[in-house]
DNA sequence: TTCCTCCCCTGACATTTGTCATGTGCGGTG
DNA sequence: CACCGCACATGACAAATGTCAGGGGAGGAA
Protein backbone atom coordinates (compact mmCIF):
# COMPACT_ATOMS: atom_id res chain seq x y z
CA UNK A 1 0.00 0.00 0.00
CA UNK A 2 1.15 3.56 -1.43
CA UNK A 3 1.68 6.13 1.27
CA UNK A 4 0.01 9.19 2.01
CA UNK A 5 2.65 11.80 0.42
CA UNK A 6 2.51 15.42 2.37
CA UNK A 7 3.81 18.56 1.27
CA UNK A 8 4.55 20.55 4.44
CA UNK A 9 4.52 24.51 4.49
CA UNK A 10 5.68 26.76 7.11
CA UNK A 11 8.01 29.71 7.70
CA UNK A 12 9.55 28.39 11.06
CA UNK A 13 12.24 25.98 10.45
CA UNK A 14 11.90 24.93 14.27
CA UNK A 15 8.74 23.15 13.51
CA UNK A 16 8.74 22.57 9.86
CA UNK A 17 11.90 20.42 10.61
CA UNK A 18 10.72 18.55 13.77
CA UNK A 19 7.19 17.92 12.09
CA UNK A 20 8.82 16.53 9.57
CA UNK A 21 10.73 14.21 11.36
CA UNK A 22 7.75 13.29 13.77
CA UNK A 23 5.18 12.60 10.32
CA UNK A 24 8.11 10.73 9.20
CA UNK A 25 8.38 8.06 11.77
CA UNK A 26 4.42 7.25 10.90
CA UNK A 27 4.28 4.27 8.76
CA UNK A 28 1.62 5.25 6.74
CA UNK A 29 2.58 9.01 5.79
CA UNK A 30 6.05 10.15 3.39
CA UNK A 31 6.82 14.10 3.55
CA UNK A 32 7.95 14.46 0.41
CA UNK A 33 8.11 18.40 0.24
CA UNK A 34 8.59 21.26 2.36
CA UNK A 35 8.59 25.15 2.00
CA UNK A 36 9.50 28.05 4.23
CA UNK A 37 7.33 30.44 1.94
CA UNK A 38 3.87 30.86 0.13
CA UNK A 39 4.86 30.81 -3.18
CA UNK A 40 7.65 28.20 -2.32
CA UNK A 41 4.97 25.97 -1.38
CA UNK A 42 3.39 26.72 -4.30
CA UNK A 43 6.15 25.27 -6.46
CA UNK A 44 6.59 22.66 -4.20
CA UNK A 45 3.18 21.38 -4.87
CA UNK A 46 3.30 21.60 -8.81
CA UNK A 47 6.79 19.92 -8.79
CA UNK A 48 5.74 16.45 -6.43
CA UNK A 49 1.89 16.37 -6.68
CA UNK A 50 1.73 15.73 -3.05
CA UNK A 51 -1.50 14.19 -1.89
CA UNK A 52 -2.22 16.27 0.84
CA UNK A 53 -0.58 20.26 1.39
CA UNK A 54 -0.48 21.32 4.92
CA UNK A 55 0.27 24.98 4.85
CA UNK A 56 1.09 27.12 7.34
CA UNK A 57 -2.16 30.29 7.82
CA UNK A 58 1.24 33.08 8.26
CA UNK A 59 3.76 32.67 5.95
CA UNK A 60 5.89 35.71 3.60
CA UNK A 61 4.61 35.86 0.04
CA UNK A 62 1.10 33.99 0.09
CA UNK A 63 -0.87 33.21 2.99
CA UNK A 64 -1.82 29.38 3.69
CA UNK A 65 -5.72 30.35 2.48
CA UNK A 66 -4.00 32.24 -0.78
CA UNK A 67 -1.83 29.17 -1.40
CA UNK A 68 -4.70 26.11 -1.12
CA UNK A 69 -6.55 28.47 -3.31
CA UNK A 70 -4.32 28.37 -6.31
CA UNK A 71 -3.18 24.51 -5.56
CA UNK A 72 -6.55 23.21 -5.65
CA UNK A 73 -7.15 25.32 -8.71
CA UNK A 74 -3.90 23.46 -10.07
CA UNK A 75 -3.93 20.30 -8.43
CA UNK A 76 -7.66 19.17 -7.88
CA UNK A 77 -6.62 15.72 -6.73
CA UNK A 78 -4.28 17.42 -3.88
CA UNK A 79 -6.35 17.92 -0.04
CA UNK A 80 -5.51 20.74 1.80
CA UNK A 81 -5.27 21.87 5.28
CA UNK A 82 -4.60 24.81 7.29
CA UNK A 83 -2.67 25.14 10.65
CA UNK A 84 -2.22 28.36 12.72
CA UNK A 85 -1.05 29.50 15.89
CA UNK A 86 -3.46 31.85 16.82
CA UNK A 87 -7.22 31.16 14.79
CA UNK A 88 -9.32 33.69 13.78
CA UNK A 89 -13.04 32.98 13.09
CA UNK A 90 -12.65 34.56 9.78
CA UNK A 91 -9.72 32.81 8.42
CA UNK A 92 -11.73 29.82 9.20
CA UNK A 93 -14.84 30.70 7.21
CA UNK A 94 -12.06 32.06 4.69
CA UNK A 95 -10.71 28.76 4.50
CA UNK A 96 -13.43 26.75 4.19
CA UNK A 97 -14.63 28.44 1.15
CA UNK A 98 -11.50 28.08 -0.65
CA UNK A 99 -11.79 24.71 -0.31
CA UNK A 100 -9.61 23.95 2.44
CA UNK A 101 -10.80 20.42 3.84
CA UNK A 102 -8.89 20.82 7.38
CA UNK A 103 -8.03 23.82 9.81
CA UNK A 104 -5.90 22.80 12.46
CA UNK A 105 -4.58 24.90 15.40
CA UNK A 106 -1.01 24.46 16.99
CA UNK A 107 -1.79 23.26 20.20
CA UNK A 108 -2.56 19.70 18.91
CA UNK A 109 0.09 16.84 19.45
CA UNK A 110 1.87 15.19 16.45
CA UNK A 111 0.31 12.30 17.19
CA UNK A 112 -3.14 14.11 16.59
CA UNK A 113 -2.29 15.85 13.34
CA UNK A 114 -0.94 12.76 11.79
CA UNK A 115 -4.31 11.12 12.31
CA UNK A 116 -6.28 14.39 10.64
CA UNK A 117 -3.90 14.24 7.92
CA UNK A 118 -5.00 10.42 7.48
CA UNK A 119 -8.80 11.52 7.86
CA UNK A 120 -8.83 14.27 5.50
CA UNK A 121 -7.05 11.94 2.81
CA UNK A 122 -9.78 9.90 3.02
CA UNK A 123 -12.02 12.48 1.78
CA UNK A 124 -12.98 13.64 5.25
CA UNK A 125 -13.01 16.96 6.99
CA UNK A 126 -12.14 18.21 9.59
CA UNK A 127 -11.95 21.40 11.64
CA UNK A 128 -10.77 22.04 15.19
CA UNK A 129 -14.17 21.87 17.49
CA UNK A 130 -12.72 25.05 19.65
CA UNK A 131 -12.15 27.14 16.27
CA UNK A 132 -15.55 25.99 15.07
CA UNK A 133 -17.46 27.25 18.10
CA UNK A 134 -15.74 30.51 17.91
CA UNK A 135 -16.66 30.84 14.58
CA UNK A 136 -19.93 29.90 15.19
CA UNK A 137 -20.48 32.43 18.33
CA UNK A 138 -18.72 35.68 16.02
CA UNK A 139 -20.96 34.61 13.18
CA UNK A 140 -20.66 36.14 9.79
CA UNK A 141 -19.43 39.80 9.40
CA UNK A 142 -21.95 42.38 10.23
CA UNK A 143 -20.30 44.79 8.29
CA UNK A 144 -21.06 46.00 4.58
CA UNK A 145 -18.68 45.79 1.34
CA UNK A 146 -17.65 49.31 2.00
CA UNK A 147 -17.57 49.40 5.74
CA UNK A 148 -15.11 46.70 5.89
CA UNK A 149 -13.34 48.17 2.83
CA UNK A 150 -12.80 51.44 4.38
CA UNK A 151 -11.58 49.88 7.82
CA UNK A 152 -9.66 47.94 5.62
CA UNK A 153 -7.90 51.56 4.58
CA UNK A 154 -8.15 52.36 8.30
CA UNK A 155 -5.99 49.49 9.51
CA UNK A 156 -2.42 51.06 9.80
CA UNK A 157 -3.87 53.97 11.45
CA UNK A 158 -3.91 56.34 8.36
CA UNK A 159 -5.90 59.37 8.67
CA UNK A 160 -9.79 59.82 7.45
CA UNK A 161 -7.99 62.05 4.36
CA UNK A 162 -5.87 59.43 2.48
CA UNK A 163 -8.87 56.91 3.18
CA UNK A 164 -11.18 59.10 1.84
CA UNK A 165 -8.37 59.52 -1.52
CA UNK A 166 -7.82 55.67 -1.58
CA UNK A 167 -11.48 54.49 -1.40
CA UNK A 168 -12.55 57.53 -3.74
CA UNK A 169 -14.93 58.89 -1.53
CA UNK A 170 -15.99 61.63 0.54
CA UNK A 171 -14.08 62.57 3.87
CA UNK A 172 -17.67 62.75 5.45
CA UNK A 173 -18.90 59.50 3.66
CA UNK A 174 -15.25 57.65 5.34
CA UNK A 175 -16.28 59.16 8.36
CA UNK A 176 -19.60 57.81 8.12
CA UNK A 177 -18.45 53.96 7.70
CA UNK A 178 -15.98 54.11 9.98
CA UNK A 179 -18.71 55.27 13.03
CA UNK A 180 -21.47 52.75 11.67
CA UNK A 181 -18.47 49.93 11.66
CA UNK A 182 -17.60 50.61 15.19
CA UNK A 183 -21.01 50.99 16.02
CA UNK A 184 -21.83 47.42 14.82
CA UNK A 185 -18.43 45.66 16.24
CA UNK A 186 -19.43 47.50 19.82
CA UNK A 187 -16.43 49.96 19.38
CA UNK A 188 -15.87 53.51 20.76
CA UNK A 189 -13.88 54.89 18.26
CA UNK A 190 -12.11 53.16 14.64
CA UNK A 191 -9.26 51.88 16.20
CA UNK A 192 -10.64 49.83 18.86
CA UNK A 193 -12.86 48.64 15.53
CA UNK A 194 -10.16 47.98 13.46
CA UNK A 195 -8.66 45.92 16.06
CA UNK A 196 -11.97 43.92 16.56
CA UNK A 197 -12.19 43.40 13.34
CA UNK A 198 -8.94 41.83 13.13
CA UNK A 199 -9.54 39.51 15.67
CA UNK A 200 -12.75 38.12 14.19
CA UNK A 201 -10.88 37.91 10.81
CA UNK A 202 -13.13 40.35 8.80
CA UNK A 203 -10.87 42.84 7.68
CA UNK B 1 28.56 12.13 31.80
CA UNK B 2 25.69 13.69 32.69
CA UNK B 3 23.20 14.99 30.16
CA UNK B 4 22.23 18.51 29.94
CA UNK B 5 18.64 18.82 31.89
CA UNK B 6 16.18 20.81 29.49
CA UNK B 7 12.91 22.34 30.08
CA UNK B 8 10.54 23.16 27.18
CA UNK B 9 7.98 25.97 27.52
CA UNK B 10 5.62 26.66 24.54
CA UNK B 11 2.33 26.95 24.33
CA UNK B 12 2.14 24.91 21.05
CA UNK B 13 1.54 21.43 21.56
CA UNK B 14 2.51 20.69 18.10
CA UNK B 15 5.79 22.87 18.18
CA UNK B 16 6.78 21.60 21.98
CA UNK B 17 6.11 18.14 21.04
CA UNK B 18 8.20 17.78 18.68
CA UNK B 19 10.78 19.54 19.61
CA UNK B 20 10.70 17.59 22.61
CA UNK B 21 11.40 14.34 20.63
CA UNK B 22 14.45 15.70 18.38
CA UNK B 23 16.08 17.55 21.24
CA UNK B 24 15.80 13.97 22.83
CA UNK B 25 17.08 12.11 20.27
CA UNK B 26 20.61 13.94 20.84
CA UNK B 27 22.43 11.69 23.25
CA UNK B 28 23.92 14.56 25.73
CA UNK B 29 20.42 16.45 26.31
CA UNK B 30 17.18 15.23 27.99
CA UNK B 31 13.76 17.16 28.11
CA UNK B 32 12.46 16.70 32.04
CA UNK B 33 9.75 18.63 31.89
CA UNK B 34 7.55 20.74 29.55
CA UNK B 35 5.47 23.39 29.79
CA UNK B 36 2.15 25.09 27.97
CA UNK B 37 2.00 28.57 29.58
CA UNK B 38 4.11 30.91 31.90
CA UNK B 39 3.00 30.10 35.29
CA UNK B 40 3.12 26.56 34.49
CA UNK B 41 6.89 26.95 32.94
CA UNK B 42 7.67 28.19 36.62
CA UNK B 43 6.35 25.50 38.16
CA UNK B 44 7.88 22.86 36.17
CA UNK B 45 11.00 24.74 36.97
CA UNK B 46 10.54 24.44 40.38
CA UNK B 47 10.06 21.35 40.49
CA UNK B 48 12.62 19.97 38.52
CA UNK B 49 15.12 22.20 38.40
CA UNK B 50 16.68 21.86 34.84
CA UNK B 51 19.99 23.14 33.66
CA UNK B 52 18.60 25.02 30.60
CA UNK B 53 15.39 26.26 30.10
CA UNK B 54 13.81 26.88 26.67
CA UNK B 55 11.03 29.54 26.90
CA UNK B 56 8.86 30.87 23.87
CA UNK B 57 8.65 34.32 24.14
CA UNK B 58 4.44 34.44 23.85
CA UNK B 59 2.80 32.47 26.11
CA UNK B 60 -0.49 32.71 28.14
CA UNK B 61 -0.42 33.95 31.64
CA UNK B 62 3.42 35.44 31.89
CA UNK B 63 5.54 35.98 29.04
CA UNK B 64 8.71 34.21 28.16
CA UNK B 65 11.33 37.13 29.30
CA UNK B 66 8.92 37.51 32.86
CA UNK B 67 9.17 33.77 33.13
CA UNK B 68 13.21 34.21 32.71
CA UNK B 69 13.42 36.74 35.34
CA UNK B 70 11.78 34.58 37.97
CA UNK B 71 13.74 31.53 37.56
CA UNK B 72 17.08 33.90 37.61
CA UNK B 73 15.86 35.00 40.82
CA UNK B 74 14.91 31.72 42.40
CA UNK B 75 17.36 29.12 40.45
CA UNK B 76 20.23 31.20 39.82
CA UNK B 77 22.39 27.85 38.13
CA UNK B 78 19.54 27.72 35.69
CA UNK B 79 20.38 29.17 32.04
CA UNK B 80 17.53 30.64 30.83
CA UNK B 81 16.83 30.84 26.70
CA UNK B 82 13.78 32.86 24.71
CA UNK B 83 12.59 31.35 21.23
CA UNK B 84 10.25 33.14 19.41
CA UNK B 85 8.67 33.05 16.14
CA UNK B 86 9.00 37.18 14.89
CA UNK B 87 11.25 38.88 16.68
CA UNK B 88 10.98 42.59 18.16
CA UNK B 89 13.88 44.09 18.40
CA UNK B 90 12.73 45.60 21.83
CA UNK B 91 12.26 41.95 22.96
CA UNK B 92 15.96 40.96 22.84
CA UNK B 93 17.20 44.12 24.61
CA UNK B 94 14.35 43.45 27.12
CA UNK B 95 15.66 39.46 27.65
CA UNK B 96 18.87 40.23 27.86
CA UNK B 97 18.52 42.77 30.62
CA UNK B 98 16.49 39.81 32.36
CA UNK B 99 20.00 37.46 32.28
CA UNK B 100 18.76 35.16 29.30
CA UNK B 101 21.87 33.67 27.84
CA UNK B 102 20.38 32.65 24.52
CA UNK B 103 17.80 34.50 21.91
CA UNK B 104 17.02 32.86 18.78
CA UNK B 105 14.35 32.70 16.37
CA UNK B 106 11.85 29.98 15.57
CA UNK B 107 13.56 29.83 12.00
CA UNK B 108 16.39 27.84 12.83
CA UNK B 109 16.68 23.94 12.26
CA UNK B 110 16.32 21.85 15.54
CA UNK B 111 19.73 20.54 15.33
CA UNK B 112 21.04 24.04 15.08
CA UNK B 113 18.98 24.64 18.89
CA UNK B 114 20.36 21.67 20.06
CA UNK B 115 24.44 23.21 19.10
CA UNK B 116 22.74 26.91 21.13
CA UNK B 117 21.69 24.73 24.08
CA UNK B 118 24.94 23.26 24.72
CA UNK B 119 26.52 26.10 23.81
CA UNK B 120 24.53 28.20 26.47
CA UNK B 121 24.78 25.54 28.86
CA UNK B 122 28.48 25.74 29.05
CA UNK B 123 28.17 29.48 30.03
CA UNK B 124 28.38 30.78 26.54
CA UNK B 125 25.67 33.49 25.28
CA UNK B 126 24.15 33.29 21.90
CA UNK B 127 21.89 36.02 20.13
CA UNK B 128 20.55 35.28 16.92
CA UNK B 129 23.16 37.71 14.53
CA UNK B 130 19.63 38.80 12.52
CA UNK B 131 18.01 39.53 15.39
CA UNK B 132 21.16 41.85 16.56
CA UNK B 133 21.64 43.51 13.93
CA UNK B 134 18.01 44.66 13.49
CA UNK B 135 18.31 46.19 17.34
CA UNK B 136 21.22 47.49 17.22
CA UNK B 137 19.61 49.25 14.01
CA UNK B 138 16.49 50.13 15.55
CA UNK B 139 18.64 51.32 18.82
CA UNK B 140 17.28 52.53 22.09
CA UNK B 141 14.01 53.76 22.70
CA UNK B 142 14.03 57.07 21.94
CA UNK B 143 10.55 57.87 24.00
CA UNK B 144 10.93 58.97 27.70
CA UNK B 145 9.45 56.94 30.44
CA UNK B 146 6.04 58.69 30.42
CA UNK B 147 6.00 59.19 26.92
CA UNK B 148 6.21 55.20 26.42
CA UNK B 149 3.92 54.53 29.47
CA UNK B 150 1.24 56.69 27.95
CA UNK B 151 1.92 55.11 24.42
CA UNK B 152 0.96 51.80 26.69
CA UNK B 153 -2.10 53.20 28.14
CA UNK B 154 -3.08 53.99 24.50
CA UNK B 155 -2.14 50.65 22.56
CA UNK B 156 -5.72 49.62 23.44
CA UNK B 157 -7.49 52.66 21.24
CA UNK B 158 -8.44 54.37 24.11
CA UNK B 159 -9.49 57.41 24.19
CA UNK B 160 -7.63 60.13 26.06
CA UNK B 161 -9.68 60.94 29.26
CA UNK B 162 -9.80 56.98 29.78
CA UNK B 163 -5.76 57.41 29.57
CA UNK B 164 -5.40 60.73 31.76
CA UNK B 165 -7.85 58.92 34.28
CA UNK B 166 -5.32 55.69 34.19
CA UNK B 167 -2.03 57.59 34.27
CA UNK B 168 -3.39 59.74 36.71
CA UNK B 169 -2.90 62.94 34.85
CA UNK B 170 -4.19 65.91 32.75
CA UNK B 171 -6.23 64.89 29.09
CA UNK B 172 -4.03 68.10 27.96
CA UNK B 173 -0.45 66.42 29.34
CA UNK B 174 -1.94 63.04 27.58
CA UNK B 175 -1.87 64.68 24.25
CA UNK B 176 1.01 66.18 24.57
CA UNK B 177 2.97 63.21 25.20
CA UNK B 178 1.33 60.97 22.70
CA UNK B 179 2.51 64.12 20.32
CA UNK B 180 6.04 63.82 21.37
CA UNK B 181 6.35 60.10 21.34
CA UNK B 182 4.60 60.40 17.25
CA UNK B 183 6.76 62.92 16.39
CA UNK B 184 9.75 60.92 17.56
CA UNK B 185 8.83 57.75 15.72
CA UNK B 186 7.93 59.39 12.82
CA UNK B 187 4.50 58.96 13.11
CA UNK B 188 1.71 60.99 11.86
CA UNK B 189 -0.64 60.60 14.78
CA UNK B 190 -0.98 58.26 17.73
CA UNK B 191 -2.02 55.04 16.47
CA UNK B 192 0.76 54.63 13.73
CA UNK B 193 3.04 55.50 16.76
CA UNK B 194 1.60 52.85 18.86
CA UNK B 195 1.99 50.49 15.99
CA UNK B 196 5.53 51.60 15.16
CA UNK B 197 6.83 51.16 18.99
CA UNK B 198 5.07 48.15 19.60
CA UNK B 199 7.93 46.57 16.03
CA UNK B 200 10.34 48.23 17.87
CA UNK B 201 9.15 46.37 21.15
CA UNK B 202 9.19 49.99 23.15
CA UNK B 203 6.09 48.95 24.50
C1' DT C 1 26.74 79.46 42.06
C1' DT C 2 24.84 80.30 37.64
C1' DC C 3 23.55 78.70 33.48
C1' DC C 4 21.80 75.33 30.40
C1' DT C 5 19.24 71.38 29.08
C1' DC C 6 15.87 68.15 29.41
C1' DC C 7 11.88 66.01 31.49
C1' DC C 8 7.49 66.71 33.46
C1' DC C 9 3.23 69.09 33.43
C1' DT C 10 -0.51 72.42 32.06
C1' DG C 11 -4.21 75.21 29.48
C1' DA C 12 -5.65 77.55 25.14
C1' DC C 13 -6.22 77.14 20.34
C1' DA C 14 -6.54 74.77 15.69
C1' DT C 15 -7.39 70.58 13.38
C1' DT C 16 -9.25 66.14 12.87
C1' DT C 17 -12.68 62.89 13.85
C1' DG C 18 -17.35 61.13 15.12
C1' DT C 19 -22.50 61.86 14.98
C1' DC C 20 -26.70 63.23 12.99
C1' DA C 21 -30.27 64.39 9.61
C1' DT C 22 -31.00 63.74 5.09
C1' DG C 23 -31.19 62.09 0.22
C1' DT C 24 -30.76 58.55 -3.62
C1' DG C 25 -31.36 54.12 -5.72
C1' DC C 26 -31.73 49.12 -5.71
C1' DG C 27 -34.12 44.59 -4.63
C1' DG C 28 -37.68 42.17 -2.52
C1' DT C 29 -42.81 41.89 -0.73
C1' DG C 30 -47.70 42.56 -0.42
C1' DC D 1 -47.46 49.07 -8.87
C1' DA D 2 -46.51 51.10 -4.30
C1' DC D 3 -44.07 50.26 -0.34
C1' DC D 4 -40.44 48.99 2.75
C1' DG D 5 -35.87 48.16 4.18
C1' DC D 6 -31.20 48.60 3.46
C1' DA D 7 -26.70 49.82 1.40
C1' DC D 8 -24.51 53.82 -0.35
C1' DA D 9 -23.40 58.63 -0.12
C1' DT D 10 -23.07 63.58 1.62
C1' DG D 11 -22.48 68.02 4.46
C1' DA D 12 -23.16 70.46 8.87
C1' DC D 13 -22.35 70.42 13.58
C1' DA D 14 -20.40 68.66 18.03
C1' DA D 15 -16.74 66.25 20.30
C1' DA D 16 -12.21 64.39 20.53
C1' DT D 17 -7.48 64.92 19.24
C1' DG D 18 -3.11 67.19 18.06
C1' DT D 19 -0.18 71.47 18.44
C1' DC D 20 1.76 75.33 20.64
C1' DA D 21 3.82 78.40 24.10
C1' DG D 22 5.21 78.29 28.49
C1' DG D 23 6.23 77.33 33.69
C1' DG D 24 8.54 74.48 37.43
C1' DG D 25 12.19 71.40 38.95
C1' DA D 26 16.27 68.09 38.67
C1' DG D 27 20.92 67.30 37.18
C1' DG D 28 25.17 68.36 34.77
C1' DA D 29 28.75 71.81 32.97
C1' DA D 30 31.16 76.10 33.27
Amino acid sequence: MSRVRVLLADDEHLIRGALAALLGLEDDLEVVAEAASGPEALAMARAHRPDVAVLDLEMPGADGVMVATQIRAELPSCRTMIVTSHGRPGHLKRALTAGVRGFVPKTVSALRLAEIIRSVHAGNRYVDPELAADAISAGDSPLTVREAEVLGFAADGAPVAEIAERAALSQGTVRNYLSSAAAKLGAENRHTAVRLARERGWV
